[in-house]
RNA sequence: GCCGGUGUGGCGGAAUGGCAGACGCGGAGCACUCAAAAUGCUCUGCCUUCACGGGCGUGUGGGUUCGAGUCCCACCACCGGCACCA
C-alpha cells in the first residue's frame, strides 16, 4: 500500500495513515472545537475525561477512556450542543519526584517533557478537545488557587494542624491519607505502611460526612451503583447509641459507642484501645505489676503493622487492669481491660464487650475466659439457644429479649428504641452517630507539589501567608536534596524558606511540607471554565453557565480518592457561595480495563500493549472502534478477544460507500429506494438512545448493518446512483465522526461536502419511514413458536387468530388436543395454549 | 462477615416479559487469481433428519405467566469493594 497513489481524495484505497497525514494540518487550522460562547444561545454540555497524569506517553487506558468520553463529546455536539471538552494534566506528584531523582534530573523537566509527549500522541488519536483550555496543575497559575483554597478552608477552621498517629509510608518516606493506604500497604509503591507521631495539616472533611452520604441519593441511576455503594462503605457511617459507664476510683464517667443497646444487660466487660489516653490514665490508677504488664502490651501494639493488627483470624489478645466500671442500669461492676482489638481512632477508643452477641467480643471472652450472657433469644426463651460460649458463634441475628430485666419479651429493634430512652432518663446515653470516614490528611513531606501557604513565626505561631502574597512558588529543584528522608526538601531551600512574619515582621519560616496532589483535582473541572484567570480560580459567572460537569468519564480507580474529595471541595465552594449546586459531576461512566490475556498489562509479565505500536498498526480510528465495540464500555476489554483488524475492514467498507457514491450532493433524497431509506430512519431514529445508554457496541453493531445494507444496496439492488445510497452514506459519516473522526471526514469530502463533518448535525428521523408495511407475527403453541405470518402492522386481532388456526404447521402442532386459551397479541403475536 | 455486581455458542457480546444468539471475531466452503494476498458471496448453538421437520438449549432447583435470558424464591460459582469500625 503505497501513501503516495493514495494520499488525495482520489484515492482508491483506504488508507487510514494517508487521511490521517491529509486531515490533522486541516484540523489544526479550523480549530472546530475551541468553545467560545459569548454569543452562543445553544444548551450546553460539559464532558469531561478525569485528566492524565505525564508519568510518559499515553498508553491504552487512555485510549479506551479518552476514546470512549470522545464519543459522548462528539455526540452532544452534533446534537445541537455547545459542548465544552476540555483537556488539562495532573501534573504535580510522587512519580515525577522519584523519576527524577532515580535520573539526577529536575521534576519539572521529567513532567513537561511527559506532557509534550501525551500531547502529541493526543493530536493524532484526536479527541475534540479545546486546546486553548489547556491547564497544568503544576504551573503556578494553577497551583496559587490550591493556596487560595487553603486559606478558604483555613479561615472557616476547615484547615487545621494536629499531632496525631498517622499513615507513613517507609519507602516513600512520606505521609500518607487514609484512602492511600490500600490492605495496609501504601497505594504507590506497596510497601508496608506504619504509624508515626506528627503534626500534620488536614481538611476537615468530617465535617461533611452526612451530606457525602446523604447527597449520593442525587446521583443514584446516574453513577454506577458500585461506586455509590463505594462511597457509602467509605464514609460508614453506622447509628446506635452511646452509653455512659461510670468508673470506679474516676470522677469522670466513660462513654462507649455501641450499635447494639438492645444488649446493654448482655455486657461482661469493658474494653479500651491500649494506644488511647484513656488506657494510659486507667492502668497509671492501677497496681504496679499491671502497670508492667500494660506498658509491655502497649508496646507490642505500636510495633504491630496494620496488617498484623488487622487480620482478622488472629487470636485475641488483651490485659486486664485491674480496673472496674458501672452497668448504667443493672449497676453491675464490669471489669475493664485493655485489647487491641479496640481502636483509639474509632468511637470513643472503648467498648462494652457483649460476647453473647458480637462475634469479636466473643472471640475475646473465650480466650480470656470471660463470661457471655445471652440476651436475645431467637423466639424469646434461652431453652433451644446454643450457647455462644460452647460454639463459639455470637447471635448476631434477630430475637426477643430475655435476662434483661424489664425488657424482656421485647423485639430487637423495640429494644433498641426502648434501651436508649431508658439510658436518656437515666441521663446515662443517647441515640449517637459515627462514621468510619477520617479527616483528609493533607500535608506531604515531598518537594513536587503545592507549598502550604503557611508561616510559622515564634511569636504569632501558624500564619496564613496574605492572598495578595499568593502564590508562594516552589522553589527551583536546583540544589534541593530531593531524597525521601522525612522531613520537607523544601526545608532545605533556606532563601525561600526564611521569611518575615506578615503578623509581626519579625523573622519567621514557611511550611514546608506540600500539599496532596488530590487538592489539585479536587476542583480543576472549575479551572477550566475561566482557565487564565488571574484574578479567581474560575469565574463564579461561567460556573453557573457551565458547570457541574454533566458528563464525567474515568476510570474505578478513583471511585473512593479522587471522587469524595472532588464531592467535598464543591460542598465546600458551594457554602462559600462560588457555586450553586452541591454536586460536580452529575453522570459518571466508569470504563473498565484494557487487559491482556486476561491479566493487567505489565511489563514485568510481559504482556504490554503499547498504545504507540497499535496507533502505528492500525491508527486511531480503529483502535477508537475497536475499543467502543469491543463490549460494554463498563466492561473490562481482553486485547486477545478484540480485532482492530476487523475494524480497519469496517472502516474500509463505509469509505468506499462514500467512494462509490455517483449522484450528486443536493439530491432529492425522497425518491430514493424505500427500502434501505427505512433503514436509514429506523439507525437514525435507534442510535441515539443507545449512545446516551452508553450502548456504544451496539451503536457500532447498527452502522456495521446499515454499511453491510448500503454495500448490497450499490452491488445488487438500486446501485451507486440511487438517492437513498446517498442518503445513507451521509448518515454513515455523520454518524461515523462519533467513533471514527478521520474515516468520516474523508466520506464527508469524498461525498462533496467541506470540513468539518464534526459539525454536522445528526439528523431527524423521518416519522413516515419508521412505519413498516409488513410485520412478521408468531404463532405459538404451548409456548413454542409453530408459525410465522407477514401481516399487516394494522391487522385486527380476530383476523390475526384466523390466519394463525389456518397454518399448516401450527394445526399440525395442535393435532387432537384441546384449545383451552388463545391470547392475541396484534400484531405481534398469536399463543395458543391446549389441555395437554 | 457486610455490601455491590456478573453467569447466554469455540470467543467478544445482542435481546421495552413476546422469533434467544443482532453485530463482530474465529472456522468451513465457494468466486476472482497461474498462485497468494486483498475483496466478495454462502454456511456456522448442540443433537436428529435425504429433506419438510422434530428434540434440547441463556449457572442449578423451584415458582408466577398463554408466554421467562428477562419477574419472584432458594442455591451454586466467579469478580469487585469494605472490614477486629464496636
Amino acid at each position: 500500500m503505497s501513501h503516495e497513489q493514495t494520499a488525495h481524495a482520489t484515492a482508491e484505497k483506504y488508507d487510514f495513515a494517508a487521511i490521517q497525514e491529509k486531515w490533522l494540518p486541516v484540523w489544526d487550522a479550523l480549530k472546530p472545537f475551541a468553545t467560545d460562547d459569548a454569543t452562543d444561545e445553544r444548551p450546553r454540555k460539559y464532558v469531561l475525561d478525569m485528566f492524565s497524569y505525564p508519568s510518559g506517553d499515553l498508553h491504552m487506558g487512555h485510549a479506551e477512556a479518552f476514546g470512549l468520553c470522545d464519543v459522548l463529546a462528539r455526540y452532544w455536539r452534533q446534537r445541537g450542543y455547545n459542548v465544552l471538552h476540555p483537556v488539562g494534566w495532573d501534573s504535580f506528584g510522587l512519580p515525577a519526584e522519584n523519576a527524577a531523582i532515580k535520573r539526577g534530573a529536575d521534576p519539572r523537566d521529567w513532567t513537561y517533557g511527559n506532557i509534550e509527549q501525551q500531547k502529541a500522541s493526543f493530536r493524532v488519536y484526536a479527541p475534540s478537545f479545546d486546546w486553548s483550555r489547556e491547564i497544568h496543575t503544576s504551573d503556578p497559575e494553577y497551583y496559587q488557587w490550591n493556596q487560595w483554597l487553603f486559606l478558604k478552608l483555613y479561615e472557616k477552621g476547615l484547615a487545621y494542624r494536629k499531632a496525631s498517629p498517622v499513615n507513613w509510608c517507609p519507602n516513600d518516606q512520606t505521609v500518607l491519607a487514609n484512602e492511600q493506604v490500600v490492605d495496609g500497604m501504601c497505594e504507590r509503591c506497596g510497601a508496608v505502611v506504619t504509624k508515626r507521631n506528627l503534626t500534620q495539616w488536614y481538611f476537615r472533611i468530617t465535617a461533611y460526612a452526612d451530606r457525602l452520604v446523604d447527597d449520593l441519593t442525587q446521583l443514584e441511576g446516574a453513577w454506577p451503583a458500585k461506586v455509590l455503594s463505594m462511597q457509602r462503605n467509605w464514609v460508614g457511617r453506622s447509628t446506635g447509641a452511646d452509653v455512659v459507664f461510670g468508673i470506679e476510683g474516676r470522677d469522670e464517667p466513660v462513654t462507649v459507642y455501641t450499635t447494639r443497646p438492645d444488649t446493654l444487660f448482655g455486657v461482661t466487660y469493658m474494653a479500651v484501645a491500649p494506644d488511647s489516653a484513656l488506657a494510659a490514665e486507667l492502668a497509671a490508677g492501677a497496681t504496679s505489676a499491671v502497670q508492667t504488664e500494660f506498658a509491655a502490651y502497649l508496646e507490642k501494639t505500636k510495633t504491630e503493622s496494620d496488617i498484623d493488627r488487622q487480620s482478622t483470624d488472629r487470636e485475641k489478645t488483651g490485659v486486664f487492669l485491674d480496673r472496674y466500671a458501672t452497668h448504667p442500669l443493672t449497676g453491675d461492676r464490669i471489669p475493664i481491660w485493655a485489647a487491641d482489638y479496640v481502636l483509639a481512632d474509632y468511637g470513643h477508643g472503648a467498648v462494652m464487650g457483649v460476647p453473647a452477641h458480637d462475634q469479636r467480643d466473643l472471640d475475646f471472652a473465650r480466650a480470656l475466659d470471660l463470661p457471655v450472657r445471652v440476651v436475645v433469644a431467637p423466639d424469646g426463651t434461652l431453652t433451644d439457644v446454643d450457647d455462644p460460649a460452647e460454639t463459639g458463634t455470637a447471635l448476631s441475628g434477630d430475637g426477643l429479649l430475655v435476662n434483661s430485666g424489664t425488657f424482656d419479651g421485647l423485639s430487637k429493634d423495640e429494644a433498641i428504641d426502648a434501651l436508649t430512652t431508658a439510658l436518656g432518663e437515666a441521663g446515662a446515653g443517647e441515640t449517637a452517630t459515627n462514621y468510619r470516614l477520617r479527616d483528609w490528611l493533607i500535608s506531604r513531606q515531598r518537594y513536587w507539589g503545592t507549598p502550604i501557604p503557611i508561616i510559622h513565626c515564634d511569636s504569632c505561631g501558624e500564619v496564613p501567608v496574605p492572598e495578595s502574597q499568593l502564590p508562594v512558588k516552589l522553589p527551583a529543584a536546583e540544589g534541593l536534596d530531593l531524597r525521601p528522608k522525612g522531613t520537607s526538601p523544601l526545608g532545605g531551600a533556606d532563601d525561600w524558606a526564611t521569611v518575615d512574619c506578615p503578623s509581626c515582621g519579625g523573622s519567621a519560616r514557611r511550611d514546608s511540607d506540600t500539599m496532596d496532589t488530590f487538592v489539585d483535582s479536587s476542583w480543576y473541572f472549575l479551572r477550566f471554565l475561566s482557565p487564565n484567570s488571574d484574578e479567581v480560580a474560575f469565574d463564579v459567572a461561567e460556573a453557573k453557565k457551565w458547570a457541574p460537569v454533566d458528563q464525567y468519564v474515568g476510570g474505578v480507580e478513583h471511585a473512593i480518592l479522587h471522587l469524595l474529595y472532588a464531592r467535598f471541595m464543591t460542598k465546600v465552594l458551594h457554602d462559600y457561595g462560588y457555586v450553586d449546586f452541591e454536586e460536580p459531576f452529575t453522570a459518571l461512566l466508569n470504563q473498565g480495563m484494557v487487559l491482556m490475556d486476561g491479566q493487567k498489562m505489565s511489563k514485568s509479565v510481559g504482556n504490554l500493549v503499547e498504545f504507540a505500536d497499535q496507533m502505528h498498526s492500525y491508527g486511531a480510528d480503529a483502535l477508537r472502534v475497536t475499543l467502543a465495540f469491543a463490549g460494554p464500555p463498563e466492561d473490562d476489554i481482553d486485547w486477545a478477544d478484540v480485532s482492530p483488524t476487523g475494524s480497519t475492514k469496517f472502516l474500509a467498507r463505509a469509505w468506499r460507500i462514500a467512494h462509490d457514491v455517483s449522484s450528486g450532493p443536493g439530491i432529492d433524497v425522497s425518491t430514493g429506494d424505500t427500502a434501505l431509506r427505512k433503514l436509514v430512519h429506523h439507525f437514525l431514529a435507534d442510535v441515539p438512545d443507545l449512545i446516551e445508554s452508553y450502548k456504544f457496541n451496539v451503536a457500532v453493531a447498527r452502522l456495521m448493518e446499515l454499511v453491510n445494507v448500503t454495500r448490497k444496496a450499490i452491488d445488487k439492488g438500486p446501485g451507486a446512483a440511487d438517492a437513498a445510497v446517498r442518503e445513507a452514506a451521509e448518515t454513515i459519516a455523520v454518524a461515523l465522526n462519533v467513533f471514527a473522526p478521520y474515516t468520516a471526514e474523508d466520506m464527508w469530502e469524498l461525498l462533496g461536502y467541506e470540513p468539518t463533518v464534526a459539525h454536522v448535525e445528526w439528523r431527524q428521523a423521518e416519522p413516515a419511514l419508521l412505519v413498516e408495511d409488513e410485520v412478521t407475527a408468531v404463532v405459538q403453541v404451548n409456548g413454542k413458536v409453530r408459525g410465522r405470518l407477514q401481516v399487516s402492522p394494522s391487522i385486527m386481532p380476530d383476523e390475526l387468530e384466523r390466519l394463525a388456526r389456518g397454518d399448516a404447521n401450527v394445526q399440525r402442532a395442535i393435532g387432537e388436543a384441546e384449545i383451552t386459551n388463545v391470547i392475541v397479541r396484534a400484531p405481534k403475536i398469536v399463543s395458543i395454549a391446549t389441555a395437554r
